[in-house]
DNA sequence: TTCTTAGTTTACTATTTAGCTAATTAGCAA
DNA sequence: TTGCTAATTAGCTAAATAGTAAACTAAGAA
């Protein structure tokens, strides 16, 4: 169901790309003009283009105008709805973690005998 | 660069959709087969098979052989990737949620006088 | 005015993704 | 055996995604 395309399911989708999380990366520093965003692939310009406007659908980021430039910069409010979705979850890993640590302790009681 | 997909990517994207979405969710509550897990789109099945082999091919579930059901059940590890790549962004939305206080306890101050 | 740098838009191609129906496999039950 | 339920595989179509080169826009500099 990619068609109606919810909030959740655009950001998942633009944080699917590493180029697209590289330029994230960099922008959590603060705001760059396209030019001073890491091109991990060499991308040309247009595809850079692309990636920015996926970015900004999702509302990761917003653009600006300064002179030739537009500076892009970091909107991290989708990434706390990720955050938020994830916390859901969290149980699940640290359980996990407990039975392996439950495990390991266990062995290497064992061992000790 | 979609091609040789790094593992994060590959989890985003899984992550990118809400019939997948349900899927886990339902799946954060312990094992599930096919029939029992949530189609909020009323998909064929045919079309469940296929996003529980996107979701298997991102390391989320695992598939499991009970008589003539196939249960799945989550992997909760890329999850904890996901929230690890986060943590490196948490300052901003933090610092955005500061500015946001900073600014309403600026108007409130205001109005006090 | 002309040149240069920064960046986007247009137009196109290739690949991937998501859905369907029909056919098939697997196990249990009558 | 035959039939039933669960689920996958095969084969197809439509749409979305990601890339490119070429053309264009916008602003500052010579």
């Amino acid at each position: 169901m990619q068609t109606e395309t919810d909030a959740l399911s655009l950001t998942f989708a633009a944080l699917a790309d590493p180029t697209r999380r590289a330029m994230l990366a960099r922008l959590a520093q603060g705001p760059a003009a396209v030019k001073e965003l890491p091109n991990p692939y060499n991308l040309s310009s247009p595809s850079i283009s692309k990636h920015l406007k996926v970015l900004e659908r999702a509302g990761l980021i917003e653009r600006g105008r300064e002179a030739q430039w537009r500076p892009a910069q970091l909107q991290p409010a989708p990434l706390k709805d990720v955050s938020d979705w994830l916390e859901v979850y969290r149980k699940n890993w640290e359980a996990n973690f407990d039975r392996l640590e439950e495990y390991l302790r266990k062995i290497q009681k064992d061992k000790g005998i």
